[in-house]
DNA sequence: AACTATTTATAAGA
DNA sequence: TTCTTATAAATAGTT
């Protein structure tokens, strides 16, 4: 083998450290690369062991904010042409629909594309009001649990609040659009990091 | 080389296919593995862009629920001894305190743990009142991004409601348990994966 | 948006 | 379950 031949054309990947991007176009790069990573992994757990899975991302400037629960039927039945209701087991079925999809994607990607992979910002209302209501009810029952717990824990939870600020999450200040997708399938060119850099 | 020498002592990985895995055991496993990979994800996606991330997984059972916003101050602050309020930008400061976390789960480990190791039978209400806060802050705030959109995209929003379903999001049947964590970092011993195979 | 050389995640097995 | 290992998958830097 000669030496001047196998000159290599990249680095390949490169270790990072994992502490904030500066370089406005490296963040911009990165976290589209990895969101989409992120979401893949969240759709696979959610069916290869059949949970509800959810990820939520609220950039700097508060623009993007995305959500998915692939293992639900519900989410399957949100498909056009999908068989609505019947057979709750949806091991198979899913894959066919996955499959399905990413077909669709594929035209997506050259002409109009589907609702799925737009922003909200062309999707309306709909998606919006049903993510509120699935809001609330993840809230009704997380407040069922903390009655249960109100009953058994009081004491340990005295403790507790005195190790935690007043504001637990910070949900950013932004005009917040929003993205709602099954497969975590989208498009994101509307995005525009536009602060904190 | 030899042919009797070098026998491999594992095949390594497999790939799998993406479909619900049944075997029992199998399926904790993979849970467990992949929930840390996707929560690792999840929160070097939040330092490496200075983006808050969350990720929400219900078991079939409606047993567990995880949740980290790893890049708002608030989390930092969370933690025992952290300077609250104070200097905005934590891109270092963030560093720091992660290795803070690694090393005290370390202790963590062999004695009685930190409360963000432990599901939150353990811990009471605090947290659960703070995520339902969360919650709502998140609602209103989708809320105001529908009315904006109501204003310039009705004409699309109908149309978009005729390919839902009524049951946009299943969130579970169950009760619930629930666990915070600033950087995913958790326990699951507690986990019983009681129904659905 | 595509391409690779690498790093990272992880399915099996111990 | 926690560790190891071989391999699959993700991705940093480049084009």
């Amino acid at each position: 083998m000669e030496t001047s031949e196998k000159k290599k054309t990249t680095r390949g990947r490169q270790r990072i450290e994992i502490k904030k991007i500066q370089k406005r176009s490296q963040l911009q790069v990165t976290f589209s690369k990895r969101k989409a990573g992120l979401f893949k992994k969240a759709g696979e757990l959610s069916v290869l062991c059949g949970v509800d899975v959810a990820v939520i991302a609220v950039s700097p400037a508060g623009n993007v904010f995305s959500f998915g629960s692939p293992s639900a039927d519900a989410v399957v039945n949100r498909f056009p042409g999908g068989d609505s209701g019947k057979d709750v087991g949806h091991g198979g079925q899913w894959k066919e629909r996955y499959g399905e999809v990413e077909r669709e994607r594929e035209k997506a990607a050259g002409g109009g594309g589907f609702w799925w992979d737009r922003p909200v910002g062309e999707l309306g209302l709909g998606e919006l009001e049903r993510y509120m209501a699935a809001l609330e009810e993840l809230k009704c029952k997380v407040r069922r649990r903390a009655d249960e717990l109100a009953v058994a824990a009081v004491a340990v939870e005295m403790e507790m609040q005195n190790d935690l600020p007043e504001n637990f999450l910070d949900s950013g200040s932004g005009t917040g659009s929003v993205m709602v997708h099954p497969f975590c399938d989208f498009e994101e060119n509307y995005f525009d990091f536009g602060c904190n850099y």
